[in-house]
DNA sequence: GTTACTGTATTAACACAATAATACAGTTAG
DNA sequence: CTAACTGTATTATTGTGTTAATACAGTAAC
């Protein structure tokens, strides 16, 4: 599996948005069981530190759980995961909007900037 | 003038774009004075030493220039400032395409989120 | 029951952005 | 000339995200 994480964003929420895409597409169903906080830090490239926090802040979501002892399972609700996705795609948006709106842009213009970037 | 920073960004890279924008919408001529550093930072709300940092970093871009004792000035040729804020237009539009991408939108869906987020 | 895997917790170290407080050096206006 | 402004440089401190290296505790399979 490939992360292809952005080196110049916070590693931690992008392994949480990761891993709720991979839950929403059904790549992981309900009660499965996750890879280990070690072997994703190693698959990921990252420290099982910060695959353990970013977990526990997918647990408090309500997007997966833990067993102690023997691993970390999707949560029986996978709508929980899509919910967290649309919100997050939602502020994203936003997020980019207020960055054009502040650069000056139009709502038309960004749509025009949008096809154009696509086109690459 | 209201700076409006998002605390959430680093606020360096804003003051630069920001001045940008106000040299290419015309706010500032070619060769006209910009406040100085000190009167900035109180302005913005930030420490002397980010608005120098600022400052030197749209230096090395062109799009102002300094006199040592005097003051800050903007370049002679402000199509500078314009090209500076269209490649940061770009590359914004770029990374938020990307992050769609790996949150499993395609072109359209983003379209139309773009549409529903600009309507709140 | 032992071994090898799990999750969990703690502590130290590092890099980066920003703040804070100065100090030094050049300019400009009175 | 001098006083009040400029830009510039330096050092220390803070907060955050991440790495690193452990240690402890629960589970599962042989």
């Amino acid at each position: 599996m490939d992360w292809e994480l952005n080196k110049k964003r916070p590693l931690c929420p992008q392994i949480c948005e990761q891993l709720c895409v991979m839950i929403a597409k059904g790549l992981f169903t309900s009660g499965e069981r996750l890879m280990s906080v070690r072997d994703l830090a190693v698959d990921a490239g990252v420290t099982p530190n910060t695959v353990q926090k970013s977990f526990e802040q997918l647990e408090q979501k309500g997007v997966i759980y833990s067993i102690r002892g023997s691993g970390w399972y999707v949560s029986e609700n996978t709508e929980v995961a899509r919910e967290v996705l649309s919100e997050l795609i939602r502020a994203k948006t936003a997020s980019y909007l207020n960055d054009m709106r502040s650069l000056g842009m139009t709502k038309d213009e960004v749509l025009r900037q949008i096809e154009e970037v696509s086109n690459e």
